[in-house]
DNA sequence: GATAATTTATATCATTTTTATATATTTTTT
DNA sequence: AAAAAATATATAAAAATGATATAAATTATC
């Protein structure tokens, strides 16, 4: 359900083949707050032409795959906005990182820290990302606000990590409770 | 494969019921970080027991479902420890909340009103808990860790919210280019 | 005190999503 | 010149999710 409406909502800033709309998604302002595969987007743009919420265009291609250029109908416009009206879910994050923070104490020290080193550069990327698309502007103010948002965000989490790091090493490092010797 | 280690890891302090387990995810500190439903917990404890890696002590019950209550092999343990060493995915959030506002221009000015306050309750709510957690003390370094960091995060993007919001509904409220009259 | 709602407890089914794989050419980097 | 990445679509198998079924005890509300 979700993939679907996910490339409407692509859709709606401009025609697209699947392949562009994982682009799209991937380094666009979607990125931050949605994941999609080509083995999620093709079902679901098969589904969405079927429903004729988007059209076809295909264009033929020598020694390639022809390129299927779909658009968004009225029928698949209003669709979206529909979506976009239904009561939101909760938001949620997944993190692999933080999992494994959890379990610090009971982990070689080194691997932790590699751990948020990698986390650390990994959102220092991020955030270096957004600081440029920052300053080509953007479409919307939807857009604005999110990259906004996403930077507070990241740069809250790198000092958080950078304050605190010493708790969790530094418990890797010493026994956890004293050991009368 | 994930559903797995999280039992594993769930199990690792101390024993529990698929029931348990479910619980002890939504309202412990795994809840900021991962999320899991029965549908996913029986199948992972029946395979986990299958591999030897979890074993399992029937408690009957009148007038009720038998409680299987599930404990870490010595194997578990391992593989547990194992997983936690492996290299980390990128983290990811998944937010329909911020996926709407970047069609906040349109949108009607209300719906958007109603989703940011939706949101920003979600948020203290969750951040009166995780006040409440800190009073109670800490299991492990990690989950102390992990409880200032989420607060740390979620304060960020109360604050910025609130000190934004007014681009987007700004936004729906007058029309996107000026027209002339 | 009676009724309603929540909690306890396990489980499956249908749908959706993800991961991995297949194929094949052009363009870019080294 | 060779290797890697980008362009382009697609499917199969595995995993996760959401919905539903069942059933009684406990708690909350009126």
């Amino acid at each position: 359900m979700d993939a679907k409406i996910l490339c409407l909502a692509v859709l709606s800033q401009g025609d697209a083949s699947g392949y562009e709309i994982r682009k799209a998604v991937e380094d666009g302002p979607f990125g931050h707050i949605q994941d999609i595969g080509y083995s999620s987007i093709y079902p679901a743009l098969s589904r969405l032409l079927e429903d004729g919420l988007v059209s076809v265009t295909e264009y033929a291609q020598e020694r390639r795959p022809d390129k299927k250029v779909y658009r968004l109908t009225p029928d698949g416009r209003m669709t979206l906005l529909g979506a976009l009206q239904e009561p939101t879910m909760p938001d949620r994050t997944r993190s692999d990182f933080l999992f494994r923070m959890l379990f610090a104490d009971i982990l070689p020290p080194a691997t932790v820290e590699g751990m948020i080193d990698a986390r650390l550069s990994e959102i220092r990327h991020c955030i270096a990302r957004m600081e440029q698309r920052a300053q080509s502007g953007f479409d919307s103010p939807g857009e604005e606000f999110l990259n906004g948002f996403a930077m507070t965000v990241q740069r809250a989490m790198a000092d958080y990590i950078e304050d605190n790091r010493y708790q969790l090493v530094g418990s890797a490092l010493l026994p956890k409770r004293a050991v009368a010797e």
